[in-house]
DNA sequence: TGCGCTGATTCCTTTTTGGTATCAGCTTCC
DNA sequence: GGAAGCTGATACCAAAAAGGAATCAGCGCA
């Protein structure tokens, strides 16, 4: 049985005569004769009563037009479906995440890109950052999210796209002694009590950058510890028992008794990156959908500061 | 495109593999490479990447492997459903009723019918005796039932089963003076105002059926007429101002304050059948389980009495 | 570097589908 | 009541499509 012989069938069925239904498909009535006889062979049921004056539907066959219909429909459905597909308009997209951008950057950019391609899932894990490109190189998603000074090179396995850069910033509570200071040498944080977030996985990337920035300019701070949990992290720091080195776009900074204080000095290292990243040679045009939306909400919105 | 590319695909799907698949399929591997080549072009997307050395789904064929699935098994549904609706396990049946069989008669058939063939819907259509040929005739209805004297023959278009048998009764209210006679006389009754119950839609066979019963034999009531609607009917009876000749089968005799006497006289005419009418050649076997089923009941339990 | 695996290509055979001519049966309309 | 004009089925042939064997080209792995 092939979709061709639902589709005569269909024709016979609603024109209940050969001849006419055989110049809709198109081909000669006997051809139709024989292919409608082909397919009750295969059902196993005469599907139409038929002598020289009238053609009607048997019980089976009136039974089977119902589910042919439906046949027919969902087999073009399923080419629409491919086509959507291919277009980018449809699927699913894995997308890593790093919690502190959940809050501020993802929920308009999902909000944007759910509302141009509605039918495209988009779900989220939470990663940290060396862990997306694991689960990149292992398909379990096929987006991920760096924040990375913008030295950092991205490894070679992988491509990436900018979607936001923002400087690095001092961050002091508003009673601290460096709070009057126009712009903060990094000197004068590297005497102060550093304090960076640590994720809950054991990592603390923002203490290691801290660090980097620090020993590449040949300082070291005096006293530098990592602190979990991004309340106590910014509860700490206005109590100004410590000082901090972070991005002004990071959603952590609003509306906290906290100031963010350009830096004297300047550099690349200095300067935070967002980036979208993606295995090399990824084929989903839904995917490129996204990076695209992503990469241009930048252009237009995330200009650098 | 044809089923055959769907099968040929979901299998190469499956095993990411065209050889295997190929083995599969019980095809030369050229063979199916071809028919996804084709199947490709038909859809008009890429549905997987391949080099030599592996195969996987691209977005389009993960979307259209969902919906071919879905595809094939509605496929298979419609084969399923037209061999058991040709087997008479499924469809639909449309049945005219005569009212006073509705209580009595048909609900024990319906739920027989209806536990041993819980796939076959069956429709109601009130209609009286005569509507019920027209109906029979233009196909509105499929199976008919027909309450009649033994004498009176089926029109030759349809063909008839009897399933039930009850010889008609002289009704009398209890304190009537011929509820003590142990059998009535035809004459006597004919002495008494004789009641017949009409059906609203203007036609009495009631009626016409007593008025036959004594003309057949030379008699004619004094008094004859026709009671619109069950309740004042039996009411009527039951407050002794008239007589009627009524079947003991009928739903209406039960748990009145009336009596059914048998008649001193025997013949054809004075026994009511109920039959199964249906259009000669009717085809559908959902039908014809219906009317044995009927039958088969009629020779289980309603022996004439 | 060669062996073994992959899917693609080529070329031919087989199968299937479609077309033409024709037949047999039923209606309809003179 | 018979001929014309429908109907769908059949027979036979042509065209198209699917299938198969041999082979090629590309990649991975030993």
């Amino acid at each position: 049985m092939e979709l061709r012989h639902l589709r005569y069938f269909v024709a016979v069925a609603e024109e209940l005569n050969f001849r006419k239904a055989s110049e809709r498909l198109r081909v000669a009535q006997p051809a139709l004769s024989r292919q409608i006889q082909d397919l009750e062979a295969d059902v196993g049921a005469k599907l139409l009563t038929r002598n020289t004056s009238s053609v009607r539907l048997t019980d089976a066959g009136a039974a089977f037009l119902v589910e042919t219909r439906l046949t027919l429909i969902q087999s073009q459905h399923a080419i629409t479906v491919a086509r959507e597909a291919a277009k980018g308009l449809r699927g699913r997209i894995k997308v890593g995440y790093l919690a502190p951008l959940l809050t501020g950057y993802m929920p308009p950019a999902l909000g944007a890109f759910g509302s141009k391609y509605p039918n495209v899932d988009i779900s989220m894990v939470e990663l940290s950052n060396p862990e997306q490109f694991a689960a990149l190189e292992a398909g379990a998603i096929q987006v991920g999210f760096g924040v990375r000074e913008s030295a950092t090179p991205v490894p070679a396995a992988f491509d990436s796209r900018i979607i936001g850069r923002t400087p690095f910033r001092a961050v002091v509570g508003k009673g601290h002694r460096l709070a009057k200071m126009r712009k903060v040498p990094l000197s004068e944080l590297a005497k102060e009590s550093l304090l960076a977030l640590a994720l809950t996985k054991g990592a603390a990337p923002h203490l290691d950058a801290m660090r980097r920035i620090l020993s590449h300019r040949g300082m070291k701070s005096s006293h530098i510890r990592a602190i979990e949990g991004a309340e106590t992290f910014l509860a700490t720091l206005e109590g100004g028992l410590g000082v901090s080195l972070m991005g002004e776009a990071g959603s952590l900074s609003r509306g906290k008794g906290l100031l963010f204080k350009p830096l004297k000095e300047t550099g690349d290292d200095l300067t935070i990156e967002l980036r979208v990243i993606w295995r090399k040679g990824e084929a989903s045009p839904a995917v490129g959908h996204f990076i695209e939306l992503l990469v241009a909400a930048n252009r237009l919105s995330l200009q650098p500061t």
